[in-house]
RNA sequence: GCGCCCGUAGCUCAGUCGGAUAGAGCAUCAGCCUUCUAAGCUGAGGGUCGCUGGUUCGAUUCCAGCCGGGCGCACCA
């Protein structure tokens, strides 16, 4: 809808053009939102207002031009008005607007999806918790968020692919394995130094005791060193197999997992840096090496093989991104805490130490939750490994709930997350709102059929009835859907998305309220159902209505990775 | 000290490629269920868009400087 009154105005600007009414080379992008009050019509544009510049003329002059040179002013609009400043207000046809209905009955779940990715290949690395303990609700938020960016790209035509990195090499593994070996002799009765900044939380020793019971019997063959090599192991694995599990039951899939030491075993770390160091990109000093990060706008250069001769971390990652690029990707996205936003300028120096815009890749900043309940903070404290998992916040509020909290601010600010409210089976609960929208019309199509009367197709409709305000702001909201998928796939930012749903959700609710949409079932009724002027046509109409409603909010929900239910299940709503 | 992010209603936050009287939810107050699910709806009150300048026909939005909060500034990851 959008697109056709903008490509209706640009024709009329180049028309004006031609007639020599005006000059300016290159119109600037046209502009064309839904204004805030009625009275301004359906959709408002400034064009002439930011061409006024350039034109050295009136906006009130340009406006009446593009005007003139509307050719499609009376298909198009109903009301064409050129308010104060030079403000183009517009009033679509009501017969425009009923076609947007046909449009999403036909597309179905792919309406507001379109191409513009072309196909590109995407990377989004999202989650990456290190393998040493469960994960926690920062790990949650960035998992929904990478998870509906990703779902987003896919959805304006990208071709992304989600990947897990596993920080499964280096120091925190030994530490994982120095903490479990010292809790593991613990349980045998033998006093052991627990290791200084080693994993403290109560699951090391749970972990402890899991490998005490298999390595029991074989135990006393084993030297401490290699004993303690063994606890590293089998606590990776044990702990890398808890986050997938968690992972799928928060219904994330990640497709692609990448390990850490396989860089290493790979020789890739040193092949990475042998590239760099054949373009001059790596300096040895003072027994190190060092990546020239400020040659491309890092505030310094980095350390990429320590004096002692170990890899540091930026080794690792600048392979690793190394190996995305060679994979093909024409875009990387990674999603990083908000704490590690010092680390982007390094790793797009990186890019463009390897010949790419840094554009190349993106990086989402997820900033920490706030755990609540009923308004105080739960406090937790890294230190002590005393923390509220990921786990324990799905298992208390599910899993649509907390994905819902997670999408619903721009990743980049603070979360408050209120435990008690998100459990709420009430409307205090905006995740429930929108998904009690769509069960609602689902709910419709069962009465519907009781009574007899069969789902009327689109096509087959005569949807010219529909001219209530309400119809047709209902309509105005599912018609911006696509613009608005596509503003929040482009900025990576799903949350758009989550509040456009609870907007629509609010005129449904709001519609549905106000107007009866079948007949009443006995015939005492048929005053009121009169008075709202409801007819078996109007009814039919509706019906395609809301099945076009129901369609983009399931559209939304699942785009974030949220299920739409049919039903809502009653058991806790009423105390 | 330097860098990044944030500062909008009592609270939590949208909006900001510059536009017309700044929005939502919660909370408060007043109403709506013999009718398609009240997990819903209607109405009311509530604001110097952190402060000060600048650019502009026009700034909550852009720029500069301050103030307040968070984070980062390792041969840790």
């Amino acid at each position: 809808m959008q697109e056709k009154v903008v490509t209706a105005l640009l024709t009329a600007l180049n028309g004006a053009k031609q007639k020599g009414q005006l000059r300016t080379p290159v119109w600037p992008t046209v502009s064309l939102d839904a204004p805030k009050r009625p009275e301004w019509g359906d959709l408002a544009s400034t064009v002439a207002m930011s061409l006024a510049a350039s034109e050295q003329k009136a906006p009130h002059d340009i406006a009446q031009i593009i005007v003139d040179n509307l050719s499609e002013r009376d298909q198009l609009f109903d009301r064409v008005e050129i308010v104060r400043p030079g403000f183009l207000n517009l009033t679509v046809k009501p017969t425009l607007w009923q076609e947007v209905i046909r449009d999403i009955a036909r597309q179905g779940r792919s309406y507001g999806r379109t191409d513009i990715g072309k196909g590109r290949r995407v990377l989004v690395e999202y989650v990456s918790a290190n393998p040493t303990g469960p994960l926690h609700v920062g790990h949650g938020r960035g998992a929904a968020v990478g998870q509906a960016v990703l779902r987003l790209l896919n959805a304006i035509g990208y071709d992304a692919v989600g990947e897990y990195y596993i920080n499964d090499a280096g120091r925190q593994m030994k530490l994982l394995g120095a903490s479990v070996y010292a809790r593991y002799q613990e349980l045998s009765g033998r006093t052991a130094t627990f290791p200084e900044d080693g994993y403290h939380g109560s699951y090391i020793t749970a972990v402890a005791q899991q490998i005490k019971a298999q390595l029991d019997s074989v135990a006393e063959k084993l030297n401490p060193a290699d004993l303690e090599a063994r606890c590293r192991s089998l606590a990776y694995e044990m702990l890398l197999g808890f986050i997938r599990e968690d992972l799928r039951s928060f219904g994330i899939e990640i497709q692609s997992w990448f390990s850490e030491a396989s860089l290493l075993e790979s020789k890739a770390i040193e092949q990475a840096l042998d590239e760099l160091k054949a373009r001059e990109l790596l300096f040895h000093q003072e027994g190190a090496w060092w990546f020239r990060a400020s040659l491309y706008g890092d505030e310094k250069d980095r350390v990429v093989k320590k004096q002692d001769g170990e890899y540091t971390y930026l080794a690792s990652d600048i392979a690793y991104h190394h190996d995305k690029l060679r994979r093909g990707y024409d875009l990387l996205v990674n999603v990083f805490g908000a704490d590690h936003h010092g680390y982007v300028p390094r790793m797009q120096a990186v890019m463009q130490a390897y010949g790419h815009p840094k554009e190349r890749l993106h990086v989402v900043l997820v900033q920490l939750v706030k755990l609540l309940r009923d308004g105080v903070e739960v406090k937790m404290s890294k230190r002590t490994g005393d923390f509220i998992t990921m786990r324990e916040v799905i298992d208390e509020v599910g899993s649509d709930a907390a994905k819902f909290y997670f999408l619903m601010r721009d990743s980049k600010t603070h979360l408050e997350f209120d435990l008690e409210l998100a459990k709420q089976h009430s409307n205090d609960n905006p995740v429930y709102y929108v998904q009690y929208a769509h069960a609602r019309i689902c709910s419709l199509w069962r009465v519907a059929s009781e009574r007899g009367i069969t789902r009327p197709t689109a096509s087959e409709t005569d949807l010219t009835v529909l001219t209530d305000p309400d119809e047709l702001g209902l309509i105005k909201k599912l018609a911006a859907y696509p613009e608005v998928l596509e503003a929040s796939a482009l900025a990576f930012e799903p949350h758009r998305v989550t509040y456009y749903l609870q907007q629509l959700a609010a005129l449904l609710h709001t519609f549905y309220n106000k107007h009866r949409i079948l007949p009443p079932a006995g015939e005492s009724d048929i005053d009121e159902s009169a008075a709202d002027g409801l007819t078996p046509g109007r009814t039919a109409a509706r019906l395609v209505l809301m099945g076009a409603v129901q369609q983009v909010i399931h559209n939304g929900l699942d785009v974030l990775g949220l299920s739409a239910p049919e039903q809502m299940s009653f058991t806790t709503s009423h105390e």
